[in-house]
DNA sequence: TTTCTTATGTGACATCAGTCACCAAGAACC
DNA sequence: GGTTCTTGGTGACTGATGTCACATAAGAAA
């Protein structure tokens, strides 16, 4: 399956019945809010699976999560019976499956450490920092108005930081693409 | 094993060497700061296991949590070899333990949640309402210095909001135990 | 170039939450 | 009884963050 930029491959609420993987591009991993706000908690990378998806297709449940392709991207989708066939005859596939689970939810239990102890400024750090890693790249092309969105905050808000960032010596802000310094 | 009121199961850091099942007692699962500070997730309960115990015992990892008795324990640890060898053998384990991911993985989604989205009085009504259903009584027996620091915050916003919930009509306060009165 | 759109900068202000200081009420202990 | 410890109540203050209003600037499009 193929799937461009912008569109969004999942919603919450929506019932899952394939166990995703993918091959090429980026995917971002929310989580909603009533009201439609987001708040992002991790990537998905090329030889990434949604671990989610893993999760809750082995029992006809419902989506936690939205997911939105942020590259063009290509999908395997595995349907549930041959997902739970792969699990018991290949040793390979039961461990990439743990795998997957346990890397997750200690991701997602970094996000909670982030939200939970830390303020506004170093939360943006450990965005950003986050960004560099998975993405691979100094420069992080991205607007203001999108942190914000995916931290959960204002844009005033993350300019404002940003900008004692660069005071800081930290980051160079470019327009819609902010390079990152120091590592 | 047995564990009594109060003791420390498991630190952050500390190698998992197996997996845990609670037959008895009361567990709190937290997430620890850098510095000791307490992050509330979810409690343990009779028939219940430990998510984190199952990922990371399969890898020889270190625990990201911490585990504390909060009502006198007894537990089965299921060592690593053995706890592998029936993942392939039992189907019935198997989906235990994919179940107890899901759960876990479910109800740690629902305290980013509140911490992403929710301001402290809405957490705190969470966190009671939590309270109530995962312990099966109305009668909340906890003082406002435990419920800060489950919530990572401090003990006059918590004496605050409750007086505010008392106003409304949602809780009765009583010396050390919390009456909940709608659900 | 000129115009338009989108991204960013910034001051003023409101509000929530964290901190400090101290008081009061029970419970526990002598 | 009196003393001490734990728990909870409250005012005053501060700082972080969210909001509103509006100004600028950088590209894109015409």
């Amino acid at each position: 399956m193929e799937a461009a930029n912008g569109e969004i491959l999942m919603r919450t609420g929506q019932f899952i019945k394939n166990t995703v993987l993918v091959t090429k591009g980026k995917i971002k991993i929310y989580r909603e809010d009533d009201e439609g706000k987001e708040f992002f908690m991790y990537y998905l990378l090329p030889g990434q699976a949604c671990a989610i998806s893993m999760i809750c297709a082995s029992k006809n449940e419902t989506s936690q999560i939205m997911a939105k392709v942020v590259e063009d991207a290509e999908l395997l989708m595995v349907p549930l019976p041959i997902m739970d066939k792969w699990m018991g005859l290949h040793k390979s596939w039961y461990e990439f499956v743990v795998d997957t689970y346990r890397n997750r939810f200690e991701e997602v239990l970094q996000v909670i450490d982030s939200i939970a102890f830390r303020s506004m400024d170093e939360r943006l750090e450990f965005y950003l920092k986050r960004n560099v890693e998975t993405l691979g790249t100094n420069d992080v092309k991205i607007s203001h108005q999108e942190i914000a969105n995916d931290l959960s905050t204002s844009r005033e808000v993350i300019s404002r930081l940003l900008k004692k960032m660069e005071q800081r010596g930290l980051v160079i802000l470019h327009r819609s693409h902010i390079e990152l310094l120091k590592n």
